[in-house]
DNA sequence: GCACAGATTGTTAGCGATAACATAGCGCAA
DNA sequence: TTGCGCTATGTTATCGCTAACAATCTGTGC
């Protein structure tokens, strides 16, 4: 405390962190203002305001979060908990996220699953306990802790993708099941009747598996069933695609149409095909699911369903920053993808 | 507010945030006793112990790791800043990262920069608000605040992927400059003469640039030089990949050689040349930069060179984490990348 | 000259946890 | 019995910042 008969206070440690006493000893102000320059709150005349941005730029300042935080009782943090990054699905819907969150001050911050729900639990307990302002996550199934502590949060929550349940605050997402029934619908119309489905094998990403039921229901209304089935788990979905198509094509010589889970294994059956000559979409027929932007440079187009990602990320973080028109909390907002019918189905 | 005169403290407000001393009240034990149950803290009685986790399971209770982080002065957070997440490197990265981190208690904390040095230079200052343990970034190259606030964090700094200058702490990456250099003499040695360069425009990717610099000086040693370059911005990759490659052929007739700055271009350049009938590696030759998973399902093998991404991740981890052996602070780590000549590029 | 509104700056009291240091039990050897 | 040495638990004082309110300083109108 006792300050030695020198003006000036510099430098007593040079590795001691940087606190507000430090920017407000050396620009003669109160640790408040300081605060309150720093943050643009309240009046605070221009002379001073110059005065301290000065001092704590020299000096190197950044403020602390941590205290800010536990004294304002705010954080301008909002949880995004995803499955995966490795499939471009997420990263856009992050981009929808970022560019809306981008001017409200909130900041996202990342967690991933892998699809496993401990590990959801555990990632929605370690964000839970920064206390965000908010939390954006994948999904409406989640373990019944997971379901507690989100109930309990007491922040907005948005389960995103999907739509197909019960949401414990607010969801943004499509209906895979009808996203499911309406690419079997258009199939069907296209005449193609001896249907396989090639698909991952998680067990645990039930909008795969929501959009498969649907796309049975569907079959099922027309008297018609899955001719074959293809799993697989892990390794590159493009070569994935390739291997299940020959197989599938192998064991099963009469199909006529392939049903893929996603755009990446549907590219390489795609590529598969290509290869072996196989007249796509005349003999047989391909669809995938996402509408990935890499299926652009494809040799041909394949059929795919968008899943209005950006728009998903644009519009939970609406919610969660209270910018949605109409919404309070508690809304489901249903989106509907548009289906592409590419140069892999035989126009009707 | 009024309680009424029942003797069960249970829920005067439902809605207020839950806190140790909840906790503390539900068990009957101090709430530094909570404390030390909840961290596997100190020796506290078994039958302590359980009363504890029951009462904080009951209440639905998650630890405010703001006050504790306050408190204790230490957070299990490490910022990790890379460019983008479109691109299959950085989930690769990632995947490195978290692997490692899993088992020492800390947690990655992703921020985006989108390649503009002033949104590095903003998403640095909120994390470092953040105060966390270490911090992982992109490249060497930063802005001068940028450098200023990493010098000052008084954490450990990793600066990934590149070790072609000066880092401010430790580093771990490849030398790009030596990649394409090397690339060069293997393209030069299997007997191509007319090579062209095609890649993306941003110009702070100062890896793809360094890249081709290396390039470039491995051709002038062999009295070469680049026949004609282009470049793109923006888009899906493989889909510019396929026009760059058609509009240098188109300009250039005569070229024999095609080096792209990524793989994913290049898959797109391959695939045009396929379908164009043109002799892949025999009239040209065909390079990428990466070794993306996705090549293993193309229907040839690009010629490429592994990042070592997920070697990154990892030993950037262990530096931050303090497992790397031998490793104190400011040390480099050079890694190198391996080429795979693949199937477009002919044999000497 | 004086009271007062408005603008600017300062003071005080936490926020919810943890570090560091008490303190209380308890068993056991002397 | 006394007291030492444990173990199990409690107390106190921050951590760095901000909300809320208090105090000061202008200049102005009368």
């Amino acid at each position: 405390m006792s300050k030695p008969t020198s003006a000036k206070p510099s430098s007593p440690d040079p590795r001691r962190p940087l606190t507000l006493r430090d920017v407000s000893e050396a620009s003669g102000v109160s640790e408040m203002t300081v605060s309150r320059v720093l943050r643009n709150r309240g009046d605070v005349s221009e002379t001073t305001r110059e005065r301290v941005l000065e001092a704590a730029r020299n000096l190197g300042y950044v403020p602390n979060k941590i205290a800010g935080a536990l004294a304002s009782q705010r954080v301008n943090l909002v949880g995004v908990i995803i499955p995966s990054l490795s499939n471009m699905v997420f990263p856009e819907v992050m981009t929808g996220i970022s560019d809306v969150l981008e001017d409200t001050g909130l900041q996202p911050v990342v967690g991933v699953t892998n699809y496993l729900p401990e590990r959801e639990e555990s990632v929605l307990y370690e964000m839970l306990s920064w206390r965000p302002s908010g939390v954006i996550l994948a999904g409406l199934e989640h373990s019944e802790a997971s379901h507690a502590m989100l109930a309990q949060a007491g922040v907005p929550i948005v389960e995103i993708m999907d739509i197909d349940g019960t949401p414990v605050d607010s969801a943004v997402g499509i209906s895979h099941r009808r996203a499911g029934r309406q690419m079997a619908e258009a199939i069907i119309a296209a005449g193609y009747r001896r249907i396989a489905f090639l698909g991952t094998q998680m067990p645990n990403d039930h909008r795969a598996k929501k959009r498969l039921e649907g796309f049975e229901e569907a079959l099922a209304k027309a008297g018609l069933a899955l001719v074959d089935q293809e799993f697989y788990s892990g390794g590159s979905a493009l070569l994935k695609g390739r291997e299940m198509t020959e197989a599938v094509l192998r064991r099963s010589p009469d199909v006529d149409f392939l049903y893929y889970s996603n755009d990446m294994i549907g590219a390489g059956g795609l590529l598969y095909c290509l290869d072996a000559g196989i007249d796509v979409p005349g003999k047989v027929g391909l669809a995938g699911f996402n509408g990935v932007e890499l299926l652009a440079g494809l040799p041909r187009r394949l059929a795919t369903m968008d899943a209005c990602r950006l728009e998903i990320g644009r519009a939970a973080a609406e919610i969660i920053s209270g910018k949605h028109p109409g919404v309070i909390g508690g809304e489901v907002i249903e989106l509907t993808p548009t289906i592409d019918l590419g140069d892999t189905i035989r126009k009707a």
